[in-house]
Parts: structure tokens; C-alpha cells; sequence
DNA sequence: AGCACGCCGACT
DNA sequence: GTCGGCGTGCTC
């Protein structure tokens, strides 16, 4: 009997041991029996020397694909479980779609066929019909899969049956990488010495794109994807989920129609991410496009690395493997050897610090691609001794009426949902607070609710205060709805329409909403975060955002450069086609170094006084950081359980866990969000200059956890490593 | 994570 | 006497 190691979905540090009468290739998924239950493993090891009792090893049940995880997907996994301290075979399993953590087997998909035009149909001529033309138009200027002349024809089939016989059409069963077509568009100088830059270089190479709203990033990225598929290799593309749209997809679509493409993001049906996953696996999908998760899809020959809006958020992930898909996709780059493009109008300062220093090369799009294209004017509305009408300055009100008047779409941009974000007693100041979260319930004046918008509690409005019998309660602060309704009372007959996630919870809701925008149909949209990202409204030349401060009042570091981004994104919203448009940010900060830099529209402005701070203070970039954090039902049982762990590593004698010295230690403390969901929450941060001894810190704090969790049953832990926010 | 094993209170 | 509470430990 041979043993091997095999990875299992169990949240084990060690891999289990399974014996096979003749060794396996390692990296292929097997089925085992584990606890009385067949389930699905990944061979690590082939004959390895057991170090359980010989007794206790189970044979493997079955051998499940003639196909293996390759080395270099293998040794992200370890790399992800290392860098991430997460149990191995969870790292696995996390990478693998649904599909495959099941003890089924699965058979690579069949090499679509790829039709073209025979010699005899390149000499004949092409059908009248203009609809069939145009199918032969496609397959003359290179081959198509069946899917790709069914976006042509809707009857591709049959004709392509019917001209194979005929003998124009022949189909062959290879090539993901149909021919590139030129590029159909000519780049401007800024965008051709950036494409030039990434075409020129060799070997792992990481670049920072920054380029301003409307700056054609895009046709940048197309532009270097072109040559790498062309030259027959892999492209791995990543964007927010916000930005992977039908109508992004139709772009790559129409610029390479004939490469083979696999879209894997967490919406995709099941089969279908199996099949494009084992098809990037097999080199039979060219061009990889996904959300977070696509970073982890197996791949026969990467070329080139591309992540959208890299500063985005969402590349983070907040639960169970946390981790940050841009940063495994410069992992992988290194790994592949090749060229990495990381673009964004506002850089993570991580990046940017990269940039700066030389470790990223820095090409920069000042300019709006199209000529046209003026950037917006941005004011700012210094509303600290204004009295305010619902919210609004008086300056924003005549801006919004005036722009109505003269038939303009306007966007107001206000960070939440809800009527009111608070209610409170007149007489005895009771705030209505959720009882499972320390957070204010917010009111929904048309469902007649409170809610918390941490954990989803509801109650009735309520009409007494519980505290002192008084009925006068008010609202304070204004929410999307609030202001919805007050715009419809000041402009009467605009349509104004409100999309946040409390009416536009899933994209049937988007796309109708989306349909009444493009159709001209609205004069007036109040949204939150919803509307910052992605869309371009071409009638859209007013911003007014309310109440952006809030966030900077918050005690993470990271909000500037969170509200930077995020307002300099919903700015960008206002005229992108032809006119300029006006944004008008109200504030009581008017000086602070965000709103300046927000006017000024000058990134590099921000970038640098920030990046000035946080060396300052010893932050991110300048040190890295980790978060061990806790939560339990009871009050402090959070911060009790974390107090055993840092006593011990504080204790000054050599016990093992002491501290190192490069690391910092703060806390425990609660959390921001002292109680969420019926538990009580505390953290612990880590801060090094060293990235190894902060590692070093977190192997003792896990070693810990492991040990006190035994005798804490009912608390939960997580180490975050490079935490999102505080 | 689950799931079985085990050692103490309230029931037939 | 037993049924079952969930503390403890293990999974190849």
C-alpha cells in the first residue's frame, strides 16, 4: 500500500493520510471515507511515510477525474493557507466551485468545435440574405464556436450544419484562441505609451494604470490583452462585481469574438463555473474574466494579469478565507512570470506607495479620451452655520430646480438607506437602539418599521416612548426615503426615483430602473453606494451629495481614502458624454484634506498628503497589520477570551509565545460594533514593519487560539490578515 | 465543522 | 434505574 496526503474540507492544520495500492499523481481529487461519509479530497503527497497509525488509514474509495489540479494552482493553495493562516484543505476547497467539492466524478468539458470557411467558401461568394451574411462575414475573418454564431444568427445551427455539407464550412475541435482582430480604435498618445510599456515588457512586471474618469483605461487593457492573446497565452481578468455587466462582457465580446472566454463570478450557475473553470484549467478558455473568486481558477498558461478598479473593496473577502484577490493576483503574475496591470482613477495607497517607491511602474492617463469630455466642476457647500431644508443647502435646492427646469437629469447622493437614521424621544432623549446590536434602529416610514441595518432586526414604529410615556417622538436625520419625499413636494412633477437596496433588491428591479434612466424618463435619482459605481447615465449633469462626513468622524484610518474614491466616482458620474456636469458636495469639513482634494480633482494631491500621514503614524503602507478577532454571546466574554491570548504573549517570560519584538500589540478592545447579532465582539491588532515577524506573531496567536478555544466553546475567532477596516 | 463519547440532574 | 444535558476530543 502507498500513502498519500490528501486535502479535505475540514478545518484541520494537518492533511489526513488515506492509503491507494499504487501511488496517485498528486493534485488529483479523490473520493475518501471520512467520519462514515464518502467525501471528496485532493491528493498533496504521493508516498509519504505515515505519521498516524498504520491501523487507522483508510484505503481511498475511488480515483474520481482522469485530470489533476496543476503544480502552480497547488502551490497558490499553500501559499493562500500560509500567508492567510487558514487550514489547507479549507484554502482547497474555497478555490474549487461548488461542482467539484462533491465525490462525483467530473470529465473535462469537450474542446468546443471552431467552424470557418473551407477554401471553397472562402472562393464562393456569400448568402443574400443579410442576417445569414452576416454569419458568413463573421466566420471569414476567423472561427467561431457554436455559441459565439449563435450570437450572430439565432439559427446558426442548422446553417452551419447545412453550409458543412455543402462544403464551405469545416469544423476543427482546438484553439481557444480564435484570431485577434485589430484594434478598432486608435489609442492617444497617453494610452498608446501605457499599452507600449505593458507590450514591451518581459517576465513578471507590475504596473499601476492610473487614469482619471473617462481616461479609456479600458482600451488600455484591450489593447495589451490583444497581444497576449494573440500570442496564444491566457489572460486573467478581475473586476468588482458591480462591473461585470452584460454590458461589459458584450465589449470584451465584440473586441475578441473569436477567443474562447470563461466568466466565473459567484452569480454564475453552477455547471456552467465547473465548466469554465476545468476549461481555463485545460487551456481551452483563452481570456478569464471574473469577479474576486476567478484569482483562484486553474490555469495551463498565464500571460498577462489584469484587475479593474484595483482599489476596489470588493477584492476583499469579509468572511471564512479573507482573502484579498488583487494581492493572489500579483501572487500569481510573480508565480507565471508575466506582466500585471492594476488600474484605477483612485489607487489603493498601497498601490500607489508601489508606485511611488518603484516597485510598480506608473503609467498615468491624464487626459479625457474623448476631446469632448470636460471634467466636472466640483463645489463644495460649507453647510456648518446654514440652516438646512430636509437635508438640503439652499444652493443645492436652486441647483436642483435649475437643473430640472432646464430639463437635465440630477443625481442627489446620500449614504442611507431608510426614512431617518435614528428616532428619539423629545422629552426624555430615549434612543431606539437594536437589542441585539449596539446600533441605532433606522425608521422606515413605508413599511412602518424600525430596523437595524446590521442584523436585519424589525419592530413596529413604536408610538410611546418606553422610557418616560411621552408620544412625541421625532426623526432625526434624513435617510433615501426622507429625501425622496421631499423632493417630490419641492420640484413637483419631476420623476424622481429612488434606488437603494430596499427597492432594487435584485437586477430584475435594476435593469427596469436602469431601462427608465436610459429612456429619459427620470429627472431626479436619490441612491446610495448603488449608484456610485459602473453606470454611465448620459443624460446625467448634477450631483448633489448630502452628509458625506459621517465617515470621517469613524476611528478607521482608511476612511479618507474610502470617501475620496467613492466621491470622486460618484463625481465622475456627471457628465461623461458631451456636456460637463456640476457636483456639489455639502460638508461641516470644508477644509479637510478629502473635500480640497476632491475639488482640486487631484488624486495625487490626496495620495501624497495621506501616504505623509499614515508613515507618520506607522500605518498601512508603512507597516502591516492583522486583526485576530472574537466574538461570543455573552458581555466582555469576546474580550476575556482575547485577554488570555495577549497575557500570554505579553507576559515577559519565555514561554514560547512571547511576542517578537518588531511586532506591536494593541488591545484587545471591543470593536466599533460592540454587539452584533446577539454577540458580543472584540478585536486585537497586530502592526509590523516586518511582514515575516508579523507572521511570526500570528503562527504563536493561532497556536493559542487553537489551544483556548477548547475550553471556550461557545467563541468564535478569526484572524484577518491586512484587515479592510477596523 | 460535525459527531460521538462521557459524566451529572430530573423523570418513569 | 434511565433519558438526555452539552463539555471534550477526534477526524486518516
Amino acid at each position: 500500500m502507498i500513502y498519500h496526503h490528501v486535502a479535505l474540507n475540514v478545518p484541520l492544520d494537518t492533511l489526513l493520510t488515506y492509503a491507494h495500492p499504487e501511488a496517485l499523481p498528486v493534485g488529483v481529487r479523490v473520493a475518501v471515507p471520512f467520519r462514515g461519509k464518502t467525501v471528496a479530497g485532493v491528493v498533496w503527497a504521493a508516498d509519504v511515510a505515515p505519521e498516524v497509525d498504520k491501523a487507522k488509514i483508510l484505503p481511498v474509495t475511488a480515483v474520481l477525474d482522469e485530470w489533476v489540479l496543476p503544480d502552480n494552482w497547488r502551490a497558490m493553495m499553500a501559499f493562500a493557507a500560509r500567508y492567510y493562516l487558514y487550514p489547507l484543505g479549507q484554502v482547497v476547497f474555497a478555490a474549487l466551485p461548488q461542482g467539484l467539492r462533491q465525490p462525483k466524478p467530473v470529465a473535462l468539458p469537450e474542446k468546443p468545435l471552431r467552424f470557418c470557411l473551407s477554401e471553397a467558401g472562402q472562393a464562393g461568394a456569400a448568402p443574400r440574405h443579410a442576417k445569414q451574411a452576416a454569419l458568413w462575414q463573421a466566420l471569414a475573418s476567423g472561427s467561431l464556436t457554436r455559441a459565439q454564431a449563435k450570437a450572430v444568427h439565432s439559427r446558426a445551427d442548422a446553417l452551419l450544419a447545412q453550409w458543412q455539407q455543402q462544403g464551405d464550412v469545416c469544423a476543427s475541435a482546438d484553439a481557444a484562441h480564435g484570431a485577434v482582430p485589430p484594434t478598432p480604435y486608435t489609442l492617444n498618445a497617453d494610452q498608446q505609451a501605457a499599452a507600449d510599456a505593458v507590450r514591451a515588457a518581459a517576465g513578471f512586471a507590475p504596473f499601476l494604470l492610473h487614469g482619471i474618469t473617462g481616461s479609456g483605461k479600458t482600451e488600455v487593457y484591450f489593447d495589451i490583452m490583444a497581444k497576449v492573446l494573440a500570442a496564444g497565452r491566457q489572460v486573467l481578468f478581475l473586476l468588482p462585481e458591480i462591473n461585470l455587466t452584460p454590458q461589459l462582457l458584450a465589449r470584451l465580446q465584440r473586441r475578441f469574438p473569436h477567443t474562447a472566454t470563461a466568466v466565473l463570478h459567484s452569480q454564475a450557475a453552477a455547471g456552467a463555473r465547473t465548466r469554465d473553470y476545468l476549461r481555463a484549467l485545460n487551456g481551452d478558455a483563452a481570456l478569464i474574466v471574473g469577479t474576486r473568486l476567478a484569482v483562484f481558477t486553474p490555469l495551463a498558461d498565464l500571460g498577462l494579469v489584469v484587475v479593474d478598479e484595483e482599489h476596489d473593496g470588493s477584492f476583499k473577502q469579509d468572511s471564512e478565507l479573507r482573502y484579498q484577490a488583487r494581492d493572489l493576483a500579483l501572487w500569481r503574475a510573480q508565480q507565471a512570470g508575466c506582466p500585471v496591470v492594476l488600474g484605477s482613477a483612485t489607487p489603493s495607497l498601497e498601490s500607489w506607495h508601489k508606485a511611488q517607491s518603484g516597485r510598480y511602474t506608473l503609467l498615468s492617463l491624464n487626459r479625457r479620451a474623448h476631446a469632448a469630455a470636460r471634467l466636472p466642476q466640483i463645489g463644495l457647500a460649507d453647510v456648518r452655520r446654514q440652516p438646512l431644508e430636509h437635508g438640503f443647502s439652499a444652493r443645492a435646492l436652486q441647483l436642483l430646480r435649475d437643473n430640472y427646469a432646464a430639463g437635465g437629469m440630477s443625481l442627489v447622493y446620500i449614504n442611507r438607506r431608510g426614512f431617518a437614521p435614528a428616532l428619539f424621544c423629545g422629552d426624555c432623549g430615549h434612543a431606539f437602539g437594536c437589542p441585539h446590536c449596539s446600533a441605532k434602529m433606522v425608521l422606515h416610514q413605508q413599511a412602518r418599521q424600525l430596523r437595524c441595518h446590521h442584523c436585519d432586526f424589525r419592530q413596529p414604529v413604536p408610538h410611546i416612548c418606553p422610557d418616560c410615556g411621552n408620544q412625541d417622538l421625532s426623526a432625526i436625520g434624513h435617510g433615501t426615503q426622507r429625501v425622496e419625499a421631499y423632493l417630490r413636494e419641492v420640484l413637483p412633477g419631476a420623476a424622481v426615483v429612488r434606488v437603494d437596496r430596499d427597492n432594487t433588491a435584485n437586477k430584475q428591479d435594476w435593469s427596469d430602473v436602469y431601462a427608465r434612466i436610459h429612456g429619459g424618463a427620470v429627472d431626479v435619482l436619490v441612491g446610495t453606494q448603488m449608484l456610485a459605481k459602473g453606470h454611465d447615465f448620459a443624460r446625467l449633469n448634477l450631483v448633489v451629495v448630502l452628509n458625506a462626513d459621517g465617515s470621517l468622524y469613524s476611528a478607521d484610518f482608511r476612511a479618507p481614502e474610502r470617501l475620496f474614491a467613492e466621491l470622486m466616482q460618484v463625481a465622475g458620474r456627471a457628465g461623461r458624454a458631451d456636456s460637463p456636469g456640476r457636483v456639489l458636495v455639502q460638508t461641516r469639513l470644508r477644509d479637510h484634506a478629502v473635500y480640497q482634494a476632491l475639488k482640486a480633482q487631484d488624486y495625487r494631491r490626496f495620495a501624497d498628503a495621506e501616504l505623509q500621514a499614515r508613515e507618520a503614524m506607522q500605518l498601512p503602507p508603512f507597516a502591516y497589520t492583522a486583526a485576530v478577532r472574537a466574538d461570543a454571546p455573552e458581555a466582555d466574554e469576546a474580550l476575556a477570551f482575547l485577554r488570555l491570548l495577549t497575557e500570554e504573549m505579553q507576559a515577559g517570560a519565555d514561554n514560547g509565545f512571547a511576542l517578537p519584538p518588531e511586532v506591536s500589540l494593541f488591545g484587545p478592545v471591543p470593536m466599533l460594533m460592540s454587539r452584533l447579532a446577539g454577540r458580543s465582539r472584540a478585536q486585537v491588532f497586530l502592526e509590523s514593519a516586518e511582514r515575516r515577524a508579523l507572521h511570526r506573531a500570528l503562527a504563536l496567536c493561532k497556536q493559542l487560539l487553537l489551544h483556548y478555544e477548547k475550553t471556550h466553546r461557545q467563541v468564535r475567532w478569526v484572524i484577518d490578515v491586512d484587515p479592510a477596516d477596523m
